[in-house]
RNA sequence: GGAGGGGUGCCCGAGUGGUUAAAGGGGACGGGCUGUAAACCCGUUAGCUAUGCUUACGUUGGUUCGAAUCCAACCCCCUCCA
């Protein structure tokens, strides 16, 4: 199979300028490829993954990924997929977030072997510097407004009567521009990015022919949603993210093994590294049972960002909560001291304290709603003090929020 | 700069002096059904030391017993004109 192949039947493959000359020169040649990231979150989310994949797909085949952090665009912010203007991060919010993204990389993308081995360029490097007279000179010359007016992130600003002010109109530009820059310093050939980038991948491509005369390519992914039509990587709580420290492993494979029936097979392709014919098997063997093929995407998932020991951990830990009815494992706990214990504990205060509820009114909310159960027995009462339970108990209290949350509480001497 | 329109809860959107913590829809959460899925049905959806109190309809003041609703100033957005 080759590279295009390989990325047509996963489903990476969107839209791409000039195919063919790109398949040949990818089958024949090592090539270096871009992603741009910019630093508007503390950690990336699921809704990266699919370009996270992509370019480790791309190393399989030995090309080198450069992945391009983004602090000087951050600064500017990008309008794409935007109703309204990004808020304005601090420098060091971009600094610290840049810092954070790198990590997940880490886990994606190999160092090992040299030809291929991933870097890294940060645009502010060059961005910073830019002279405005000259760039206006210089570049601004091979950008039309009509034809940026003409682009789906600004045309749908304007259509939905949203303000669009000029820093964000010239986004598309400084994006163009950086791979302009990439394939000049480090002869980056190819810039991929979602569907919603594919306007500003274009710019770049034809910037680079003006200017240089070079062919380059772009490529871009389908935009992730699930079956229902929703973007993907949006929970209750918000984001799915990567980091660790912002959701645990086990939310994490949670997040993929309760992913709609219809999405399995194609997020196996996309998210794992089983090949064609392991997942064709898992297909023919599971297609009774979804629920084995979720769990298979679950644990490969999570084994790649967190690896396998806290997948195998997640997947005993659902096993236990969900099929064995069994709560002896491993929870969440709250450890209460005997001075606390002098006072009332009120159950809906633990339920705040885990972040099972925004507030103490949501949290007497759950407990009016049945939501809420000790070792597995209703409480109804909102004002419920779990202090008498708590002595009597030798191991601690498994509390449920609903039915897929639960922790534990226990006295500490 | 001129004329007109607009800013309501997580989002969309109704409301033009009192029973409005604000209709309706979406989303989300919870319950039921199930398979930790989908669809469907029901409920909840500002906060708190809670039969009450506090905060909330762009911002700040004012009128009024009472304001999202009326008035003034300001900020922001949109359309047309210059």
């Amino acid at each position: 199979m080759t590279l295009i192949e390989e990325l047509k039947f996963r489903g990476f493959l969107n839209q791409c300028t000039n195919e063919e000359t790109l398949n040949k020169i990818i089958n024949s040649n090592k090539i270096k490829f871009y992603i741009g990231f910019d630093c508007t979150a503390k950690s990336l989310h699921v809704g990266s993954l699919i370009q996270i994949m992509i370019m480790r797909l791309f190393q399989k085949y030995g090309h080198t990924p450069i992945v391009l952090i983004g602090k000087g665009t951050t600064r500017i912010g990008d309008p794409s997929g935007k109703d309204e203007t990004r808020r304005i991060l601090s420098d060091d919010e971009i600094d610290s977030n840049a810092e954070n993204l790198r990590q997940v990389f880490d886990r994606f993308l190999t160092s090992d072997n040299n030809e291929s081995k991933w870097i890294t360029r940060d645009n502010s490097e060059w961005l910073d510097k830019l002279n405005y007279v000259n760039f206006l000179r210089d570049y601004g010359k091979h950008f039309t407004i009509n034809k940026m007016l003409s682009f789906d992130s600004v045309k749908i600003r304007l259509d939905r009567e949203q303000s669009l002010n000029f820093v964000e109109f010239n986004y598309m530009i400084f994006q163009a521009y950086d791979f302009f820059e990439l394939s000049n310093r480090d002869n980056c050939i190819l810039q991929i990015g979602g569907s919603d980038q594919w306007g500003n991948i274009i710019n770049g491509v034809e910037l680079i022919r003006k200017v240089s005369g070079k062919e380059t390519f772009g490529l871009t992914t389908p935009l992730l949603t699930n079956a229902n039509g929703d973007k993907m990587g949006k929970t209750a709580d918000g984001a799915v993210w990567l980091n660790e420290d912002m959701l645990s492993a086990y939310d994490y494979w949670q997040f993929w093994r309760n992913v709609d029936d219809r999405d399995v097979i194609r997020f196996l392709k996309l998210f794992t590294d089983l090949s064609k014919k392991e997942i064709e098997a898992i297909e023919k063997e599971n297609i009774e049972n979804v629920n084995e093929m979720k769990i298979v995407l679950a644990n490969e998932a999570t084994t790649m960002l967190h690896g396998l020991d806290k997948a195998k951990k997640s997947e005993e830990t659902a096993k236990n909560i969900f099929a064995d009815n069994d709560l002896s494992t491993d929870l969440p706990t709250i450890k209460l001291g005997s001075e606390e214990l002098n006072n009332d504990i009120l159950l809906s205060d633990l339920i705040l304290r885990i972040n099972f509820a925004s507030s103490k009114s949501s949290s007497r909310k759950l407990i009016r709603g049945n939501a809420v159960k000790i070792d597995k027995n209703l409480i109804k009462d909102e004002f419920f003090s779990v202090n008498a339970l708590l002595r009597k108990s030798s191991g601690g209290l498994v509390i449920s929020v609903g039915k897929k949350k639960y922790f534990r509480v226990v006295a500490i001497e």
